[in-house]
DNA sequence: GAATCTATCTTTAGATA
DNA sequence: ATATCTAAAGATAGATT
């Protein structure tokens, strides 16, 4: 007789559990089951984003799409008027003069590149968020849980040390870099905008 | 006597309980409260969010303003993908033609912006090789370590290397770093240009 | 596909340091 | 602000309809 169990979330394995079990944090590989996922979470995720709003009073969004393309919001007030707070959302304005020398430039070319480059940024921001929340979970998995008794007092304390160690460098290597940076950047987007606004005038 | 317990999160009414109560769907009136429980939900949400793009594979965005009207944001792929996207989705779609010429936009605002992005990319940047470097290095310890018993000595040895190592790294690419920021900017001016163009179509 | 059930896992309010 | 703790509230995987 088929006694074939109905595969986990997450694979094929055979499971006879009642209640929630933890699952794998990968994509789901069950067609059925990642439908019937997507669905309750998204909700979830609604529900959520409508209780921080309403708790603490302030303005967000949520646009999710399906795996069947179709597309799911929410916003507080309005999905748009989040949108466009958003997008104008600037901080601390600096000034400076579009004294600029004239330059050209294939526009087909040049939209092929920012295509590129504007991805690239995204994902690496994208990424970053990821590695947080590895790096606090994998952190957070060594202290708890890591016993410490084959390691002395003192080589704990030279590990932790070690830590905070690379904590202030890294930090001070940061600020140096962003200050730098900062002019380079500023120098560099002044040279671009002026460019573009001589190709594109309105 | 005053007997005045900490005020519950909805309300001035003593509460003496220990953990989780159930709240009310209200604005947090306490000010304090309303931080706290801000910070804890964003992240929450954040974390739903990451789970429902991998779980299920599918493009989702989050746009949070805090009470200090700073913004948050969570995007798979990222953020402005998905409100491009979502944006094609709309009853009326703007025109995606990039033959077309661009919206002026208030000069200051603009350079604020750009700077303002070009500033995060390269600070985000930064930090994405950080973590990557702070992940490989508490990765190799925790994974290839024991997970039982802690380090040993060689282990110790090897880890204080790893950290050395590190340092060497992060001083080399300094000078990199700072050549690449020009790079970074094209990028995102970009990002900005395009989101501003999809929604401000001439 | 959506709805319901429930055991179990996850989030978080309230407290504290 | 920042972090941790704990227990209750809440979310949801798996099963079923």
């Amino acid at each position: 007789m088929d006694t074939k169990s109905v595969p986990s979330l997450n694979d094929g394995n055979v499971k006879k559990t009642k209640g929630r079990q933890k699952i794998e944090m990968k994509k789901i590989s069950n067609e059925r089951y990642l439908q019937a996922t997507f669905s309750k979470r998204r909700t979830g995720i609604f529900k959520k984003a409508s209780e921080l709003a309403t708790l603490c009073d302030v303005d967000l969004a949520v646009i999710v799409f399906s795996p069947g393309n179709r597309v799911f919001s929410f916003g507080s007030p309005h999905v748009d008027s989040v949108i466009q707070r958003y997008i104008a959302h600037a901080p601390t304005p600096p000034t400076l003069d579009l004294n600029e020398p004239f330059c050209t430039m294939d526009e087909r070319g040049l939209h092929a590149h920012l295509d590129y480059l504007a991805n690239r940024f995204t994902r690496e921001k994208k990424r970053e968020e990821d590695l947080n929340r590895l790096l606090e979970v994998s952190k957070n998995h060594f202290w708890w849980t890591s016993p410490i008794e084959s390691m002395n007092k003192a080589q704990v304390e030279n590990y932790k040390k070690a830590l905070e160690d690379l904590k202030t460098l890294v930090n001070k290597k940061r600020e140096k870099l962003l200050f730098k940076s900062t002019v380079l950047t500023y120098n560099s987007s002044t040279h671009f905008f002026c460019r573009w606004k001589l190709l594109f005038p309105c």
